[in-house]
Order: C-alpha cells, then structure tokens, then sequence
DNA sequence: AATATATGCAACCGTTCGGTTTCACAAACA
DNA sequence: TGTTTGTGAAACCGAACGGTTGCATATATT
C-alpha cells in the first residue's frame, strides 16, 4: 500500500468526496447517497483518505463525521510550486530555449 | 484505461520524470539512467504522459525529445483553486463552526 | 552492406485497485 | 429486551497497474 496524497486524488470518486467534506462534515451514509456506489465502497475510500490523513474521522454516538483536513492539501500545492515558477515567469519561453540548444550541441 | 492527469501524477516514478524534463526536454534513454528500472518501464510511463498531453515528443533523427506541457500542468492547480480558497481565508475557522452547527442542528 | 544505436510495442506476470456481498458489532430506539 | 440504524472488516472478483523480457523497426555509423 503506497498510501500518499497523490495515489488518494488519483481516483475520481475520492475528489468528489473530497469536495463533498470540503464544505462540511458528513457521515459515511451521508456521502454515499451523492454516489452511485454502495456505502462499502464509500467506507472503503474513506478509509485510504484517513490513512494518508486528507481526512479526520469524528465518532458521535453511533454516527462518524469524516471532515477534510485542508492543510493537507497543501502539500499538492507545494509540489506544484516548483511548476508554477515555469508557467508564470518570463522563465518559461528564454530558458526553454536555451535548455534546446545545449541539448542540440551535443 | 482511465488515463487523466491525476492518475498521471499518482505514479511516483512519473513525477521524477516531469520534474525531470520540466528543466529540459530529454530523450527516453537519457531519462531511463536516472531511474533503476528499464529504458521500457520509462517508456510505458512516456506513453501515459503523452496520452493525458502532461508531456509532448519531439522527434530529431532517431532520437525523441520528451518535454513537459507545463500548461497542462495548471489543470491540478486550478482543481486546487476550490480549497485553496479554504486555508487561505478567515472563511476557515468561522465557517467550519457554522457547518457544524448546521449538522448538529439535525 | 553490416553493425550499432534509439526507440516503441506485444506478451506475460505478480500486485494493487475498486467494487460487491456477507458478516460483526455497537449505539439508539421500541 | 428485541429491533433498527450506522458503521467497519473480510473474502472474493475482474480489471488495471507497473514491471520485465523479447522482438521489430528506423536511423546512424563503420
């Protein structure tokens, strides 16, 4: 089991879910209703969110609230980061450049 | 195959690689010795890139250029945008307590 | 022309994924 | 206390994943 943030957002269902908490806490039954899957495979999904700790379980009674840790999420944006320098900066189109000719001159 | 960006990026090997051409465009093998695994593992993960368009090939003799579509790249940044909007704001905290009144309320 | 180099593709293999069905268990309710 | 409700765990299944080996092909080099 890898178990990181990338492999958990990999899969279609899980962003939604994550979406869907994003706003605010539900129950496991609650989520399920939004999908076309059974409330097992909810359970399941949010069992590898937890696990790579996107997201944070809250019993209450006999109900559990999952809620998404957004902090977490910032660890994507941090990886991007190091893109966002190319696709912003006046970087992108000179430095291109220049790494084709050096890979040309050989 | 499924085959979006977010399945592209899940693979760790396949974020060396775009890290890895984001500086300049390089040819499989040249990628490959960076990597403990074949020249065909590398391959395979090439094809996946070119397919979700995150890598684009240019062919110079017998040799193939891969570089990186940094605009493509956005697309992760922009699915970010909706939480960002969470960690970044005062909407955090105060909001977060509202959905859970919300939800307590029944 | 013969050989070496750069590459992609197909077949195969063990593992993981995402789903379902079935079951177990604790909390709430009658 | 018996029943309903909310949930997770286990066993199973077909599909996809990531890797390897072997082969085919086109371009350079000798």
């Amino acid at each position: 089991m890898r178990r990181d943030i990338f492999q958990a957002i990999a899969d279609p269902t899980r962003r939604a879910i994550i979406a869907l908490i994003a706003v605010q806490a539900m129950t496991p039954n609650a989520i399920a209703t939004h999908f076309d899957t059974t409330r097992q495979a909810v359970s399941k999904h949010l069992r590898i969110l937890t696990e790579c700790e996107l997201v944070k379980a809250t019993q209450e009674g006999r109900e559990i609230h999952y809620q998404l840790e957004v902090q977490k999420m910032k660890e994507i944006d941090q990886w991007l980061a190091q893109f966002r320098k190319i696709w912003e900066g006046r970087f992108s189109e000179l430095d291109k450049l220049l790494a084709n000719m050096k890979t040309k001159k050989k």
